[in-house]
DNA sequence: AGGCTTGTTGATCAAGCGATCAACAGTAGG
DNA sequence: CCTACTGTTGATCGCTTGATCAACAAGCCT
Protein backbone atom coordinates (compact mmCIF):
# COMPACT_ATOMS: atom_id res chain seq x y z
CA UNK A 1 0.00 0.00 0.00
CA UNK A 2 1.23 3.11 -1.27
CA UNK A 3 1.08 5.49 1.70
CA UNK A 4 2.89 8.23 0.18
CA UNK A 5 0.43 8.27 -2.52
CA UNK A 6 -2.71 10.37 -1.82
CA UNK A 7 -5.30 8.22 -0.71
CA UNK A 8 -8.60 9.36 -2.66
CA UNK A 9 -10.39 11.10 -0.64
CA UNK A 10 -13.58 9.86 1.05
CA UNK A 11 -16.78 10.51 -0.65
CA UNK A 12 -19.14 12.85 1.16
CA UNK A 13 -22.26 14.94 0.37
CA UNK A 14 -22.25 18.25 -1.07
CA UNK A 15 -23.29 20.13 2.19
CA UNK A 16 -21.06 18.45 4.27
CA UNK A 17 -18.00 19.29 1.68
CA UNK A 18 -19.41 22.86 1.30
CA UNK A 19 -18.82 23.11 5.36
CA UNK A 20 -15.55 21.38 5.68
CA UNK A 21 -14.30 24.05 2.69
CA UNK A 22 -15.50 26.86 4.42
CA UNK A 23 -13.71 25.87 7.67
CA UNK A 24 -10.68 25.38 5.98
CA UNK A 25 -10.78 28.39 4.25
CA UNK A 26 -11.56 30.03 7.43
CA UNK A 27 -8.63 28.73 9.77
CA UNK A 28 -6.65 29.10 6.52
CA UNK A 29 -7.44 33.27 6.50
CA UNK A 30 -6.86 33.39 10.00
CA UNK A 31 -3.95 31.75 10.25
CA UNK A 32 -1.98 33.23 6.81
CA UNK A 33 -4.35 35.93 5.93
CA UNK A 34 -7.15 36.17 2.70
CA UNK A 35 -4.78 36.20 -0.05
CA UNK A 36 -3.62 32.65 1.28
CA UNK A 37 -7.14 30.93 0.82
CA UNK A 38 -6.08 29.72 -2.95
CA UNK A 39 -8.09 26.58 -4.06
CA UNK A 40 -4.29 24.55 -3.93
CA UNK A 41 -4.31 25.62 0.13
CA UNK A 42 -7.67 24.91 0.87
CA UNK A 43 -7.30 21.61 -0.76
CA UNK A 44 -4.28 20.25 0.59
CA UNK A 45 -5.30 21.65 4.08
CA UNK A 46 -8.79 18.68 3.80
CA UNK A 47 -7.21 16.39 1.98
CA UNK A 48 -8.97 16.67 -1.06
CA UNK A 49 -7.81 17.69 -4.71
CA UNK A 50 -7.74 21.17 -5.68
CA UNK A 51 -10.30 21.12 -7.98
CA UNK A 52 -12.59 19.66 -5.83
CA UNK A 53 -12.86 22.86 -3.75
CA UNK A 54 -13.27 25.11 -7.28
CA UNK A 55 -16.56 22.48 -8.55
CA UNK A 56 -18.20 23.36 -4.64
CA UNK A 57 -17.52 27.03 -4.76
CA UNK A 58 -17.76 28.38 -8.22
CA UNK A 59 -15.48 31.13 -7.74
CA UNK A 60 -12.09 31.57 -5.57
CA UNK A 61 -13.29 35.54 -5.07
CA UNK A 62 -16.47 34.19 -3.91
CA UNK A 63 -14.92 31.86 -1.49
CA UNK A 64 -12.73 34.34 -0.21
CA UNK A 65 -15.63 37.03 0.28
CA UNK A 66 -17.83 34.20 1.70
CA UNK A 67 -14.37 33.96 4.25
CA UNK A 68 -14.09 37.39 5.02
CA UNK A 69 -17.72 37.39 5.98
CA UNK A 70 -17.55 34.87 7.92
CA UNK A 71 -14.64 35.41 10.11
CA UNK A 72 -15.87 39.46 10.57
CA UNK A 73 -19.29 38.75 10.79
CA UNK A 74 -18.70 36.05 13.67
CA UNK A 75 -16.56 38.92 15.29
CA UNK A 76 -19.41 41.56 14.82
CA UNK A 77 -21.87 39.13 16.67
CA UNK A 78 -19.60 37.92 19.59
CA UNK A 79 -18.84 41.57 20.08
CA UNK A 80 -22.55 42.58 19.99
CA UNK A 81 -23.09 39.73 22.45
CA UNK A 82 -20.84 41.04 24.67
CA UNK A 83 -22.72 44.86 24.87
CA UNK A 84 -25.35 43.65 25.56
CA UNK A 85 -24.47 42.06 28.89
CA UNK A 86 -23.08 45.09 30.25
CA UNK A 87 -25.78 46.71 32.50
CA UNK A 88 -24.68 49.90 32.83
CA UNK A 89 -25.58 52.22 28.87
CA UNK A 90 -22.80 54.33 29.70
CA UNK A 91 -20.63 51.52 30.33
CA UNK A 92 -21.14 49.45 26.89
CA UNK A 93 -19.25 51.45 25.02
CA UNK A 94 -16.03 51.84 26.95
CA UNK A 95 -16.15 47.79 27.87
CA UNK A 96 -16.72 47.35 24.08
CA UNK A 97 -13.48 49.13 23.06
CA UNK A 98 -11.66 48.05 25.80
CA UNK A 99 -12.41 44.41 24.78
CA UNK A 100 -11.40 45.20 20.86
CA UNK A 101 -8.39 46.99 21.90
CA UNK A 102 -6.85 44.54 24.34
CA UNK A 103 -4.66 43.43 21.60
CA UNK A 104 -5.94 39.54 20.90
CA UNK A 105 -7.66 40.58 18.03
CA UNK A 106 -4.59 40.68 15.32
CA UNK A 107 -6.21 38.03 13.53
CA UNK A 108 -9.76 39.37 12.37
CA UNK A 109 -7.30 43.07 12.03
CA UNK A 110 -5.46 41.58 9.84
CA UNK A 111 -8.74 40.22 7.85
CA UNK A 112 -9.79 43.71 7.65
CA UNK A 113 -6.95 45.09 6.42
CA UNK A 114 -6.36 42.87 3.56
CA UNK A 115 -9.81 43.56 2.98
CA UNK A 116 -9.57 46.65 2.03
CA UNK A 117 -6.69 46.06 -0.27
CA UNK A 118 -8.01 43.09 -1.71
CA UNK A 119 -11.32 44.63 -2.50
CA UNK A 120 -10.17 46.71 -5.19
CA UNK A 121 -10.18 44.06 -7.36
CA UNK A 122 -13.20 41.68 -5.82
CA UNK A 123 -15.85 42.85 -6.17
CA UNK A 124 -17.84 40.70 -4.48
CA UNK A 125 -15.72 41.02 -1.42
CA UNK A 126 -15.78 44.92 -1.47
CA UNK A 127 -19.65 44.97 -0.75
CA UNK A 128 -19.39 42.79 1.77
CA UNK A 129 -16.50 45.04 3.47
CA UNK A 130 -19.02 47.84 3.64
CA UNK A 131 -21.80 46.14 4.60
CA UNK A 132 -19.71 44.59 7.28
CA UNK A 133 -18.58 48.04 8.33
CA UNK A 134 -22.23 49.47 8.11
CA UNK A 135 -23.20 46.89 10.22
CA UNK A 136 -20.89 48.00 12.70
CA UNK A 137 -21.47 51.43 12.72
CA UNK A 138 -24.86 50.66 13.40
CA UNK A 139 -23.53 48.93 16.26
CA UNK A 140 -21.53 51.55 17.61
CA UNK A 141 -24.58 54.18 16.74
CA UNK A 142 -27.11 52.52 18.87
CA UNK A 143 -24.49 52.45 22.22
CA UNK A 144 -24.17 56.23 21.66
CA UNK A 145 -27.68 56.82 21.41
CA UNK A 146 -28.21 54.60 24.07
CA UNK A 147 -25.92 56.71 26.23
CA UNK A 148 -27.87 59.92 24.91
CA UNK A 149 -30.91 58.83 25.90
CA UNK A 150 -29.74 58.44 29.30
CA UNK A 151 -28.35 61.95 29.22
CA UNK A 152 -24.78 60.75 29.29
CA UNK A 153 -23.51 61.68 26.09
CA UNK A 154 -24.88 64.75 23.47
CA UNK A 155 -24.16 64.16 20.04
CA UNK A 156 -25.70 65.70 16.81
CA UNK A 157 -24.87 63.41 14.57
CA UNK A 158 -24.36 59.33 16.22
CA UNK A 159 -23.89 57.79 13.10
CA UNK A 160 -21.18 60.40 11.85
CA UNK A 161 -19.40 59.98 15.12
CA UNK A 162 -19.83 56.14 14.67
CA UNK A 163 -18.05 56.19 11.86
CA UNK A 164 -15.12 58.13 12.75
CA UNK A 165 -14.47 55.93 16.17
CA UNK A 166 -14.63 52.53 13.77
CA UNK A 167 -11.65 54.85 11.54
CA UNK A 168 -9.84 55.40 14.84
CA UNK A 169 -10.35 51.70 16.42
CA UNK A 170 -9.43 50.33 12.85
CA UNK A 171 -6.34 52.28 12.51
CA UNK A 172 -5.04 51.85 16.09
CA UNK A 173 -5.58 48.21 15.41
CA UNK A 174 -3.61 48.28 12.12
CA UNK A 175 -0.79 50.00 13.57
CA UNK A 176 -0.66 47.09 16.32
CA UNK A 177 -0.82 44.37 13.22
CA UNK A 178 3.15 45.87 12.33
CA UNK A 179 4.22 45.19 15.61
CA UNK A 180 4.65 48.43 16.32
CA UNK A 181 3.70 50.83 19.73
CA UNK A 182 1.70 48.77 22.07
CA UNK A 183 1.28 51.13 24.19
CA UNK A 184 -0.73 50.45 27.39
CA UNK A 185 -2.65 53.26 27.98
CA UNK A 186 -4.09 53.00 24.28
CA UNK A 187 -7.60 52.13 25.84
CA UNK A 188 -7.47 55.09 27.90
CA UNK A 189 -6.41 57.34 25.38
CA UNK A 190 -8.99 56.49 23.51
CA UNK A 191 -11.76 56.56 25.77
CA UNK A 192 -10.88 59.95 26.52
CA UNK A 193 -10.99 60.95 22.58
CA UNK A 194 -14.06 59.24 22.46
CA UNK A 195 -15.84 61.24 25.56
CA UNK A 196 -14.33 64.36 23.57
CA UNK A 197 -16.15 63.38 20.60
CA UNK A 198 -19.19 62.02 22.92
CA UNK A 199 -19.84 65.70 24.48
CA UNK A 200 -19.07 64.56 27.64
CA UNK A 201 -18.25 67.07 29.81
CA UNK A 202 -14.85 66.46 31.05
CA UNK A 203 -13.83 65.99 34.92
CA UNK B 1 11.88 49.46 -40.63
CA UNK B 2 9.68 47.40 -38.36
CA UNK B 3 7.86 49.98 -35.93
CA UNK B 4 6.45 47.60 -34.11
CA UNK B 5 9.57 45.89 -32.94
CA UNK B 6 10.32 47.39 -29.75
CA UNK B 7 13.42 49.55 -30.56
CA UNK B 8 16.61 49.00 -28.51
CA UNK B 9 16.84 51.03 -25.53
CA UNK B 10 18.81 53.78 -25.64
CA UNK B 11 22.12 53.28 -23.51
CA UNK B 12 22.42 55.24 -20.33
CA UNK B 13 24.81 55.39 -17.33
CA UNK B 14 23.39 53.20 -14.57
CA UNK B 15 22.70 55.89 -12.13
CA UNK B 16 20.62 57.42 -14.33
CA UNK B 17 19.23 54.62 -15.35
CA UNK B 18 18.21 53.77 -11.93
CA UNK B 19 16.77 56.93 -11.44
CA UNK B 20 14.48 56.57 -14.48
CA UNK B 21 13.53 53.08 -13.12
CA UNK B 22 13.24 55.10 -9.01
CA UNK B 23 10.60 57.16 -10.73
CA UNK B 24 8.60 54.76 -12.89
CA UNK B 25 8.38 52.66 -10.04
CA UNK B 26 6.66 55.50 -8.00
CA UNK B 27 4.65 56.58 -10.46
CA UNK B 28 3.24 53.15 -10.67
CA UNK B 29 2.75 52.74 -7.39
CA UNK B 30 0.81 56.02 -6.90
CA UNK B 31 -1.66 54.79 -9.73
CA UNK B 32 -1.94 51.10 -8.74
CA UNK B 33 -0.65 50.44 -5.88
CA UNK B 34 2.97 48.94 -4.27
CA UNK B 35 1.68 45.41 -5.21
CA UNK B 36 1.75 46.55 -9.25
CA UNK B 37 5.24 47.60 -9.03
CA UNK B 38 6.64 44.57 -10.78
CA UNK B 39 9.90 44.40 -13.05
CA UNK B 40 7.82 43.67 -16.34
CA UNK B 41 4.99 46.83 -15.38
CA UNK B 42 8.69 49.21 -14.77
CA UNK B 43 10.35 47.86 -18.15
CA UNK B 44 7.65 48.57 -19.88
CA UNK B 45 6.62 52.26 -18.57
CA UNK B 46 10.00 53.25 -19.27
CA UNK B 47 10.89 50.98 -22.63
CA UNK B 48 13.18 48.55 -21.91
CA UNK B 49 12.87 45.28 -20.83
CA UNK B 50 11.80 43.44 -17.63
CA UNK B 51 15.31 41.62 -17.16
CA UNK B 52 17.11 45.07 -17.04
CA UNK B 53 15.27 46.51 -13.65
CA UNK B 54 16.31 43.41 -12.02
CA UNK B 55 19.75 44.18 -13.23
CA UNK B 56 19.46 47.71 -11.90
CA UNK B 57 17.83 46.89 -8.25
CA UNK B 58 18.83 43.94 -7.27
CA UNK B 59 15.37 42.24 -5.90
CA UNK B 60 12.29 43.35 -6.64
CA UNK B 61 11.63 43.24 -2.84
CA UNK B 62 13.93 46.28 -2.53
CA UNK B 63 12.34 48.29 -5.00
CA UNK B 64 9.22 48.23 -3.53
CA UNK B 65 10.57 49.04 -0.36
CA UNK B 66 12.23 51.70 -1.76
CA UNK B 67 9.67 53.16 -3.57
CA UNK B 68 7.44 52.67 -0.28
CA UNK B 69 9.93 54.89 1.30
CA UNK B 70 10.28 57.30 -1.60
CA UNK B 71 6.54 58.05 -1.24
CA UNK B 72 5.92 58.23 2.09
CA UNK B 73 9.37 60.44 3.30
CA UNK B 74 8.11 62.77 0.50
CA UNK B 75 4.96 63.21 2.20
CA UNK B 76 6.59 63.63 5.49
CA UNK B 77 8.70 65.56 4.41
CA UNK B 78 5.99 68.46 2.70
CA UNK B 79 3.90 67.54 6.10
CA UNK B 80 6.55 69.04 8.10
CA UNK B 81 7.28 72.03 5.98
CA UNK B 82 3.83 72.87 6.16
CA UNK B 83 3.56 72.48 10.03
CA UNK B 84 6.65 74.54 10.04
CA UNK B 85 5.12 77.03 8.12
CA UNK B 86 2.44 77.97 10.92
CA UNK B 87 3.37 80.24 13.18
CA UNK B 88 1.16 80.01 15.79
CA UNK B 89 2.61 76.98 17.75
CA UNK B 90 -0.99 75.72 18.83
CA UNK B 91 -2.39 75.86 15.35
CA UNK B 92 0.08 73.61 13.88
CA UNK B 93 -1.46 70.57 14.79
CA UNK B 94 -4.96 71.30 13.55
CA UNK B 95 -3.63 72.51 10.55
CA UNK B 96 -1.65 69.66 9.92
CA UNK B 97 -4.64 67.47 10.63
CA UNK B 98 -6.83 69.45 8.24
CA UNK B 99 -4.30 69.35 5.68
CA UNK B 100 -3.94 65.19 5.92
CA UNK B 101 -8.05 64.44 6.07
CA UNK B 102 -8.60 66.58 3.40
CA UNK B 103 -9.52 63.14 0.80
CA UNK B 104 -6.57 64.64 -1.42
CA UNK B 105 -4.16 61.78 -0.13
CA UNK B 106 -5.83 58.35 -1.44
CA UNK B 107 -2.53 57.80 -3.38
CA UNK B 108 -0.77 57.71 0.01
CA UNK B 109 -3.13 56.10 1.94
CA UNK B 110 -2.94 53.36 -0.27
CA UNK B 111 0.56 52.59 -0.25
CA UNK B 112 0.00 52.49 3.44
CA UNK B 113 -2.60 50.35 4.06
CA UNK B 114 -0.65 47.51 1.43
CA UNK B 115 2.60 48.63 3.31
CA UNK B 116 0.44 46.76 6.45
CA UNK B 117 0.04 43.69 4.64
CA UNK B 118 2.90 43.44 2.33
CA UNK B 119 5.29 44.06 4.90
CA UNK B 120 4.52 40.60 6.50
CA UNK B 121 6.30 38.95 3.17
CA UNK B 122 9.18 41.74 2.91
CA UNK B 123 10.77 42.13 5.82
CA UNK B 124 12.47 45.22 4.36
CA UNK B 125 9.74 46.79 3.62
CA UNK B 126 8.49 46.01 7.19
CA UNK B 127 11.36 47.77 8.55
CA UNK B 128 11.26 50.72 6.29
CA UNK B 129 7.55 50.94 7.55
CA UNK B 130 8.08 51.15 11.05
CA UNK B 131 10.72 53.53 10.30
CA UNK B 132 8.22 56.09 8.69
CA UNK B 133 5.74 55.69 11.23
CA UNK B 134 8.62 56.15 13.71
CA UNK B 135 9.46 59.58 11.84
CA UNK B 136 5.67 60.23 11.55
CA UNK B 137 5.41 59.61 15.33
CA UNK B 138 8.08 61.94 16.20
CA UNK B 139 6.76 64.97 14.23
CA UNK B 140 3.49 64.80 15.54
CA UNK B 141 5.15 64.29 19.00
CA UNK B 142 6.84 67.21 18.16
CA UNK B 143 4.23 69.71 18.17
CA UNK B 144 2.53 68.42 20.91
CA UNK B 145 5.72 69.23 22.64
CA UNK B 146 5.80 72.53 21.19
CA UNK B 147 2.26 73.41 22.57
CA UNK B 148 2.83 72.00 25.91
CA UNK B 149 5.98 74.52 26.05
CA UNK B 150 3.17 77.07 24.93
CA UNK B 151 0.87 75.82 28.11
CA UNK B 152 -2.01 74.81 25.66
CA UNK B 153 -1.57 71.31 26.10
CA UNK B 154 -0.98 69.03 28.32
CA UNK B 155 0.18 65.44 28.32
CA UNK B 156 2.15 62.93 30.41
CA UNK B 157 3.61 61.31 27.50
CA UNK B 158 3.51 63.44 23.87
CA UNK B 159 5.28 60.10 22.04
CA UNK B 160 2.28 57.57 23.50
CA UNK B 161 -0.16 60.42 22.39
CA UNK B 162 1.54 61.10 18.94
CA UNK B 163 0.84 57.01 18.48
CA UNK B 164 -2.64 57.16 19.34
CA UNK B 165 -3.14 59.63 17.20
CA UNK B 166 -1.66 58.40 14.17
CA UNK B 167 -2.98 55.61 14.53
CA UNK B 168 -6.39 57.60 13.94
CA UNK B 169 -5.28 59.87 11.06
CA UNK B 170 -4.63 56.28 9.44
CA UNK B 171 -7.63 54.41 10.43
CA UNK B 172 -9.73 57.36 9.14
CA UNK B 173 -7.89 57.52 6.06
CA UNK B 174 -8.12 53.83 5.05
CA UNK B 175 -11.91 53.87 5.75
CA UNK B 176 -11.72 56.55 3.23
CA UNK B 177 -10.25 54.14 0.89
CA UNK B 178 -13.02 52.40 0.79
CA UNK B 179 -15.18 54.68 -0.63
CA UNK B 180 -16.78 54.82 2.76
CA UNK B 181 -18.14 57.53 4.71
CA UNK B 182 -16.98 60.65 3.67
CA UNK B 183 -18.64 63.21 6.53
CA UNK B 184 -17.73 66.68 6.14
CA UNK B 185 -17.00 66.70 10.07
CA UNK B 186 -14.50 64.04 10.28
CA UNK B 187 -11.97 66.87 10.86
CA UNK B 188 -13.72 68.63 13.52
CA UNK B 189 -14.58 65.34 14.88
CA UNK B 190 -10.77 64.46 14.82
CA UNK B 191 -9.76 67.72 16.40
CA UNK B 192 -12.08 67.73 19.60
CA UNK B 193 -11.06 63.99 20.04
CA UNK B 194 -7.39 65.04 19.47
CA UNK B 195 -8.03 68.52 22.56
CA UNK B 196 -9.25 65.97 25.02
CA UNK B 197 -6.70 63.53 24.28
CA UNK B 198 -3.83 66.67 24.72
CA UNK B 199 -5.73 67.85 27.56
CA UNK B 200 -7.51 70.99 26.37
CA UNK B 201 -9.88 72.26 29.28
CA UNK B 202 -13.15 71.98 27.05
CA UNK B 203 -14.86 75.41 26.38
C1' DA C 1 41.82 50.69 -34.41
C1' DG C 2 41.22 47.34 -31.11
C1' DG C 3 39.80 45.66 -26.81
C1' DC C 4 37.47 45.77 -22.46
C1' DT C 5 33.94 47.42 -19.58
C1' DT C 6 29.14 47.65 -18.98
C1' DG C 7 24.47 48.51 -20.32
C1' DT C 8 20.99 45.63 -22.64
C1' DT C 9 18.29 41.83 -24.46
C1' DG C 10 16.02 37.18 -25.17
C1' DA C 11 15.57 32.63 -23.84
C1' DT C 12 14.45 30.05 -20.14
C1' DC C 13 13.31 28.31 -15.54
C1' DA C 14 10.46 27.21 -11.41
C1' DA C 15 6.70 28.75 -8.86
C1' DG C 16 2.26 30.16 -8.15
C1' DC C 17 -2.53 31.39 -9.40
C1' DG C 18 -7.67 30.35 -11.31
C1' DA C 19 -10.15 27.72 -14.39
C1' DT C 20 -11.90 24.04 -17.74
C1' DC C 21 -12.48 19.34 -19.22
C1' DA C 22 -12.67 14.54 -19.75
C1' DA C 23 -12.44 10.58 -17.20
C1' DC C 24 -12.81 7.83 -12.87
C1' DA C 25 -15.38 5.94 -8.82
C1' DG C 26 -18.54 5.48 -5.26
C1' DT C 27 -23.65 5.26 -4.25
C1' DA C 28 -28.37 5.19 -4.60
C1' DG C 29 -32.60 4.02 -7.51
C1' DG C 30 -35.11 1.54 -10.96
C1' DC D 1 -28.08 -6.03 -11.44
C1' DC D 2 -26.91 -2.24 -13.72
C1' DT D 3 -27.80 2.35 -14.84
C1' DA D 4 -27.70 7.13 -13.75
C1' DC D 5 -26.22 10.59 -10.71
C1' DT D 6 -22.70 13.02 -8.43
C1' DG D 7 -18.57 13.49 -5.83
C1' DT D 8 -13.69 13.24 -7.15
C1' DT D 9 -9.36 13.27 -9.63
C1' DG D 10 -5.57 14.32 -13.07
C1' DA D 11 -4.14 16.48 -17.08
C1' DT D 12 -3.86 20.67 -19.02
C1' DC D 13 -4.27 25.54 -20.27
C1' DG D 14 -3.10 30.47 -19.88
C1' DC D 15 -1.60 33.81 -17.11
C1' DT D 16 1.37 35.99 -13.73
C1' DT D 17 5.38 36.55 -10.83
C1' DG D 18 10.85 36.83 -9.69
C1' DA D 19 15.13 35.27 -11.10
C1' DT D 20 19.35 33.42 -13.75
C1' DC D 21 22.26 33.04 -17.77
C1' DA D 22 24.47 33.40 -22.02
C1' DA D 23 24.82 36.35 -25.71
C1' DC D 24 24.73 40.94 -27.91
C1' DA D 25 26.01 45.89 -28.54
C1' DA D 26 27.42 50.52 -27.41
C1' DG D 27 30.98 53.37 -25.90
C1' DC D 28 35.23 54.57 -23.42
C1' DC D 29 40.23 54.00 -23.04
C1' DT D 30 44.49 52.81 -24.45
Amino acid sequence: MPSSAAARATRKSATERRAEIAAAAESIARESGLSSVTMRAVGARIGIAPTLVLHHVESMDLLVADTFERIVGAELSEVTEFARQVADPTGALPALLGSVLDGSRTEVTRVWVESWVLGRENAELASRVRAQMDAWRALLASLIEVGEAAGVYRVADPLAVAGQLLGMIDGVGAHSLVGWQDDENRVDLMLRAVDAMLGVASH
